[in-house]
DNA sequence: CTCTGTGCAAACTGTTTGCAGAACG
DNA sequence: CGTTCTGCAAACAGTTTGCACAGAG
C-alpha cells in the first residue's frame, strides 16, 4: 500500500465516524450503500455530477441506483461531508467537504471552465453575518463569473 | 404619475440605453419583445423564476413565449442587466442588476427561506481575485446556507 | 430581400416519486 | 418482525431545440 492510498484510508476512517454519529443522531440506518457511496466520493479529487458518480460505480460493478445516490447525497450534505454546488449548468455538482482545501470558484462565461481560488476573508464575512443575523451558518458558496483573458477582444 | 412610477421610468431609460449599446455591439436586433420583457423585469422588486415572469406577462396580455424569455434572459445576463442565481431549487432565479441594492443571500436549510445581507468586503475579495488570476469579473454570487434559529434544537 | 428572432410544440435531461422486495435494528 | 432503504421504471419539471413564419435591418 502506497502513501497516497494510506492517506485516503485515514481520511475515510474519520469520515465514516462522522457519518456514523450523524446517522445515530438522526435515527437513520447504517446501510452498506451509504458507506460504499461515501468511500467512492472521497476517492474523487474534483467536482462531479451524480451521473459521473453513477458511471464510476457501475464500472466498478457496484450495483447502485441513481435514486439511492440522490437520496444519500442529501444525507451527506446535511452531515457536512459533501458540498453541493449549482453552477450555471442545469445539473448540480458535488465535492467532498471534509479535510479538503477551502476554496471557491471562478467560472468563465466564454469557455465555462471552473477555476478555484482561496481568500480567507470570506470566513470573516461569514462570521459577521452569523452574528448579525443570528444564523447558524453551515456552508458558504462564493462564485465569481467573468472572462478569462483569452477571448477578451470580443467584449 | 407618482414619484415611484417616475423613478421606474427613469431607471428604465438608462437600462434601455445599456441594452441598445449592447445589441449594437453584438450585432443583435432591437425587437419589441426584448424591451417589453426588460421593462417587465425592472418592475419586479424581487427574485423571480422564468415561469413567474411568463405568468405575469400573460396576465397583462403580452404574447410572449417561454422560449423567447429563456433566449433573452441570456442576453440580459450577458449585458449585465440581470443576475442569474441557482439556489438549492431546480429552477434558476433571476433579479434585475442595474441600479439595485448590492446584496447577497442566506438560505435556511430548514425552511428554505431566502434572506438578504450586504457586506462590502466581498468587493475587496473580488478585486483581489481579479488581479491575482488575471480575470475580468462580471458578477459575483455569494450564498450562505444554514439554519435560522427557530428549529435549532434539532441539531 | 435576407436572415435573425419569435411562438409553438415536441424533445431532452436532471431529479423525484411510487412501489415491491431487501435488509437494518 | 416492523419499518426504513433500495432498485427500477415511470412521472415530472425546467430548459432546449426544430421548424415555419414574422419582422428588423
Amino acid at each position: 500500500m502506497n502513501a497516497k492510498q494510506q492517506n485516503i484510508d485515514e481520511v475515510f476512517t474519520q469520515v465514516k465516524q462522522i457519518l456514523d454519529d450523524y446517522l445515530k443522531k438522526k435515527g437513520l440506518r447504517k446501510t452498506l450503500e451509504r458507506y460504499t457511496i461515501l468511500r467512492e466520493i472521497y476517492a474523487i479529487n474534483d467536482h462531479f455530477e451524480i451521473d459521473e458518480l453513477y458511471e464510476r460505480m457501475k464500472n466498478k460493478k457496484y450495483r447502485v441506483s441513481r435514486a439511492t445516490l440522490y437520496n444519500n447525497m442529501e444525507v451527506f450534505v446535511d452531515a457536512g461531508l459533501v458540498i453541493k454546488h449549482q453552477f450555471g449548468t442545469n445539473s448540480a455538482q458535488y465535492e467532498r467537504a471534509y479535510n479538503y482545501r477551502q476554496h471557491d470558484h471562478l467560472i468563465c462565461l466564454d469557455c465555462n471552465k471552473v477555476f478555484e481560488f482561496c481568500d480567507p476573508r470570506i470566513i470573516q464575512i461569514q462570521k459577521t453575518t452569523e452574528n448579525l443575523l443570528g444564523f447558524n451558518i453551515v456552508q458558504h458558496s462564493l462564485q465569481f463569473s467573468g472572462r478569462c483573458r483569452t477571448l477578451e477582444t470580443n467584449w
